[in-house]
DNA sequence: TGTACATCAGTGAACGCGCGTTCACTGATGTAC
DNA sequence: TGTACATCAGTGAACGCGCGTTCACTGATGTAC
């Protein structure tokens, strides 16, 4: 029994000096990753890396996982590091942990937030690491929601369209917020990865300098935007009536 | 001279033929363009694309280059059809066209919008065709500065920091927009690509059904943002004082 | 504690494939006189 | 208008390469009695 874990911990090792290869690739080949240079890399023959992954989809698959637990566990530690009352404490951390990561990592961020592989279909292990983050943000509205810190803001409505779809993901996962906070949640969550995509993939080059400064100066636009008590002083609501 | 020119259109139309082709292939292969399937559905041999293209890297190029153009177009068109004067017209012509055509042509889309390709470097004829869409969005922006439809909005204060960007960016293609403007414009514009990644690339699937109502929603609410005229009625600003 | 057997990791060769690019070539189409 | 020459598009073979995956194999490590 001792026996037989340690050759299962030394197999787990192995696993993991294979896909840490395999992440290496990555930054330069891209989804498009060679098994046998990974092989190649860990000084191997090409038809070992079998007896740990049945296919070049599956190691593919495991990194894709593995990045989206690392990218969660990131942004759930920064967050859960601050006191409980500090929302808006909490979303700015929330929001650079990712964003740190991302920076840390740019071939794994590719990996889930860029472009689709083609010809390759996520399996659904993949759904809720993915959500890790998203889980993250949206629990700090619903704090904010049940202390009464968010406003309700009686004033969001929604297009008789989106109702049905907001109502499925408000019981699926954030059964506390309204449906308007909920809104701008993820209004938000399209900006935070919007952004990140625009600094990852250079679209910010010849434009931005201080993209650290622009982050910082984007995430307090978008917590006054979700409602986050404490407003930065540098932006007011677009127009006032 | 008549035949040489002809000759010369010959050319021109295989170029295209050419492109077409490859244009397919983006969808299945992505940026992982195979010359040889080219060729093949060409019905011609593969050396004989090196008479149109020096390369494969060149045909990648100019399928960026296409694609910024044709995104840009089309956008173009669509916004110069509204009435000068309604300005959120304008605003979602120019925003309604830009997910109709990646809808229509997801591949060249993510060719452009997705993670960059490893080891190709886009090279400088990009940058302009890139820009058409934005300088599109921030067009309509000035216009509406310049007639007052569009509050200065004073309370806008931008971090030290970033004001040097800004004010590059400004001198080197938006010089009538105020600071202020022109970051809820980048802002928007930032939102507009993160929300059309997000749908083109699946993360919206299991979510938003609705996605053509969802991204009205989204427009109409970075309309108000942005300080257009005509607010929409389902939206009020985060929370007043 | 010692021995026979089963499990497992890793090897090396091979299969069949596709790729980008070069090169000498053949014919057809255009140009100059 | 006719002829000699130059240009150009497309061919076919070849180069050298890398890929994912299979398969029979060798040794080492573990298990059961």
């Amino acid at each position: 029994m001792t026996a037989s874990s340690v050759r299962a911990r030394v197999r787990a090792e192995m696993i993991d000096e294979i896909k840490q290869a395999a992440r290496r690739h990555l930054a330069s080949d891209g989804a498009n990753l060679s098994l046998r240079a990974v092989a190649r890399d860990m000084g191997m023959v090409s038809s070992a890396v079998y007896r740990y992954f049945p296919s070049r989809d599956d190691l593919l698959t495991a990194l894709i996982v593995d990045a989206y637990d690392a990218l969660g566990e990131a942004v759930e530690t920064a967050e859960a590091a601050v006191d409980r009352a500090e929302l808006r404490g909490r979303w700015f951390a929330a929001c650079h942990a990712a964003r740190d990561w991302a920076l840390a990592r740019p071939a794994e961020y590719a990996l889930v937030y860029g472009s689709p592989v083609p010809g390759y279909a996520a399996p659904g292990d993949t759904i809720g690491p993915a959500l890790r983050p998203t889980v993250v943000l949206m629990g700090i509205l619903a704090d904010g929601v049940r202390s009464g810190a968010i406003a309700a803001d009686p004033g969001d409505r929604l297009p008789a369209a989106l109702v049905p779809d907001f109502r499925r993901i408000a019981a699926y996962a954030f059964p506390d917020l309204p449906a308007g906070t909920l809104d701008r949640g993820m209004t938000a969550w399209i900006q935070l990865f919007g952004l990140l995509n625009f600094e990852l993939f250079g679209r910010l080059n010849n434009t931005i300098e201080d993209t650290g400064a622009y982050f910082a100066h984007q995430l307090a636009a978008m917590a006054d935007l979700v409602g986050l008590p404490g407003r930065h002083p540098g932006r007011q609501p677009a127009s006032e009536e």
